[in-house]
DNA sequence: TTAATTGTCGACGAGATCGGTCGGCAAAAT
DNA sequence: ATTTTGCCGACCGATCTCGTCGACAATTAA
């Protein structure tokens, strides 16, 4: 039960965006400093993020990217929904009639049971949330300094 | 997030021998057949499954494998950690000091949280409830024919 | 004691996925 | 026109997954 790094990246990204929510737009070179993501990769990743309409984008100088929607209004499920596509964690939960024994399958409400309580703890977290948790942790690590 | 086969096989399998549990040993060609598991596949797990020790296995003719507990005690969450090994759905959970960022890191509680989460769904469903579940399913089923 | 049956073990393999890179192209600002 | 940035597509190595195969070891029954 891997969580891709698509997703941790993706996550961390949003909340380096939601960390200067209405600031303008940041560049992905920063983005992918701050938070340790490789950049190149991080470049595809926010391309994503921009499709499924996280972020709006801008090119050439000052260009960057920008949260398109409060960060209040994104919860982590939203994102994983997105960014792990197919996130059934047993292929036959979608397509039940692709297995002979989904009629007499004592396992399916199992997974099904654990997906969607999954689903409930991501609902519950929003980026706006992790953002004011990093920003505190940051500087309660500071103080020391 | 997804679930490898390795562990529905493993559950099925040990369903099965549930529904016959104190009747002897059985063969894993009929475990295979009857929960529609690929044999040589499914001849690999039940060795792993006798190392972890969830059955005993015996050779020769009249051979086969039984469960080793009770099914009543054995839940999914015993299966999954043994059959999944490295179940943590972040590797940075596992040595966070690996990650440069993990003292500032907002999202670690969250992945936390759902590993926890998880673990307290399967923990919660024992081999004896799913094949009960699974022959009162056969049942049913039984009955229109 | 021999033959048949069954599990055990190790190697192998195709395919998919994952994390990541690279180079060129498109747009926008100066 | 040049520079800066994002966008796009191809590609890559490593790892994992699901699965096969063949030889071997143990056990039983004849």
């Amino acid at each position: 039960m891997k969580v891709p790094m698509k997703v941790d990246y993706g996550v961390r990204a949003l909340v380096e965006l939601a960390l200067h929510y209405g600031e303008g737009h940041i560049q992905s070179s920063v983005i992918a400093y701050k938070q340790g993501i490789p950049e190149a990769y991080l470049d595809q990743l926010m391309t994503s993020l921009n499709k499924f309409g996280f972020v709006h984008s801008r090119r050439g100088p000052q260009g960057g990217h920008a949260l398109a929607l409060d960060p209040k209004d994104i919860d982590l499920n939203m994102v994983m929904e997105r960014l792990d596509g197919n996130n059934s964690p047993l292929d036959c939960l979608i397509n039940p009639h692709d297995c002979v024994f989904s009629h007499t399958c004592a396992q399916q409400e199992v997974w099904k049971t654990v997906e969607a309580t999954i689903r409930d703890v991501l609902t519950n977290i929003t980026v706006a949330d992790l953002a004011e948790r990093q920003s505190s942790l940051t500087k309660q690590e500071a103080l020391p300094l």
